[in-house]
DNA sequence: GTTAACGCCTGAAGGC
DNA sequence: TGCCTTCAGGCGTTAA
């Protein structure tokens, strides 16, 4: 599932395949995933040119001549392929763009979560919500002083407050797990008891993880590739994440797994306890 | 205003 | 073997 490493690996490699490239036409295969009517959205696409791809938090910006973005975001299993013009598609391909080089660059999408969205620059922000989207998990945006005001000024636990992307860009349910993990915090924890020394160790483990996994080319787990088709390399990292019933790497106390805000969490019960005051 | 819960989807895995 | 149920989850929408 991308979380923001994988977004950024994806967006990366998307630029090297198709970055300056012209599409001539557009089929929509899956129309519900489109914020427009499907034959409307093909004929603005045509003609355009990829001019650049940026990213903010899990989103992909497609900028693109005529003052346009295509917005889109993979959910749980988008992906992008590049492939010579009348290869076969696999099956869930919601949107294919035949690019004037010969090519075809295919919106894959298993789960058929994903969603694009085709806007107009200056509306993209406030059109497709981004702009409620919170800081990038980087050092220069995240800081402390903007971490602690919110951790305090809430009152969730610790683990729904970091899956909100209007609190910190880009953190998914792997990394949150991750995170919490290193910093030794229960997914539980009351966000407004959070000590100081606790926050400053949680923001360098957001920055330092992100990071890492983004020089790793992101997490495998079920069926994510890169848009190069490679397997990310970072799960071979995974301290927390999908380790229910095996040892913790600290203490080697058995790991468990329980719910929070609706998704699957795994934690150390003895590294990560919930505690209600802001000691430390 | 803030927080929690639901629904969208398909495929894999487990139970019988 | 084959059918049925459960689970996985990011985020927009709805409810509390």
């Amino acid at each position: 599932m991308p979380e923001l490493p994988e977004v950024e690996t994806v967006r990366q490699g998307l630029t090297k395949l198709v970055g300056g490239a012209k599409i001539d036409s557009v089929e929509v295969l899956y129309p519900k995933m489109i914020n427009m009517p499907a034959d409307e959205f093909a004929s603005q696409l045509a003609g355009q040119t990829i001019e650049r791809i940026d990213r903010r938090g899990k989103y992909l910006l497609f900028r693109l001549t005529n003052d346009l973005t295509l917005v889109s975001h993979l959910r749980m299993e988008g992906k992008y392929e590049v492939e010579p013009a009348g290869s076969t598609r696999p099956k869930h391909t919601n949107v294919v763009f035949h690019l004037d080089d010969g090519r075809e660059l295919w919106y894959k999408d298993t789960r058929m979560f994903g969603k694009m969205a085709l806007v107009a620059n200056d509306a993209v922000m406030e059109l497709s919500g981004l702009n409620k989207i919170g800081p990038e998990p980087t050092a220069d945006d995240l800081s402390f002083t903007y971490l602690k005001e919110r951790l305090h000024k809430s009152h969730r636990k610790l683990k729904a407050f970091l899956l909100d992307q209007s609190q910190v860009a880009g953190l998914g349910n792997i990394y949150c797990d991750e995170v919490l993990w290193m910093s030794k915090l229960h997914p539980e924890q009351p966000t407004n008891y959070v000590s100081d020394a606790e926050i400053e160790k949680l923001r360098d483990n957001i920055i330092t993880e992100i990071a890492a996994a983004i020089k790793g080319h992101g997490t495998t787990v079920h069926s994510y590739s890169n848009a190069f088709g490679e397997a990310g390399q970072f799960q071979n990292q995974l301290q927390a994440y999908g380790r229910k019933g095996e040892p913790c790497r600290r203490c080697k106390t058995l790991m468990e797994k329980i719910k929070v805000a609706q998704r699957g969490t795994t934690f150390c019960p003895k590294c990560q306890v919930v505690h209600g005051d802001l000691s430390d």
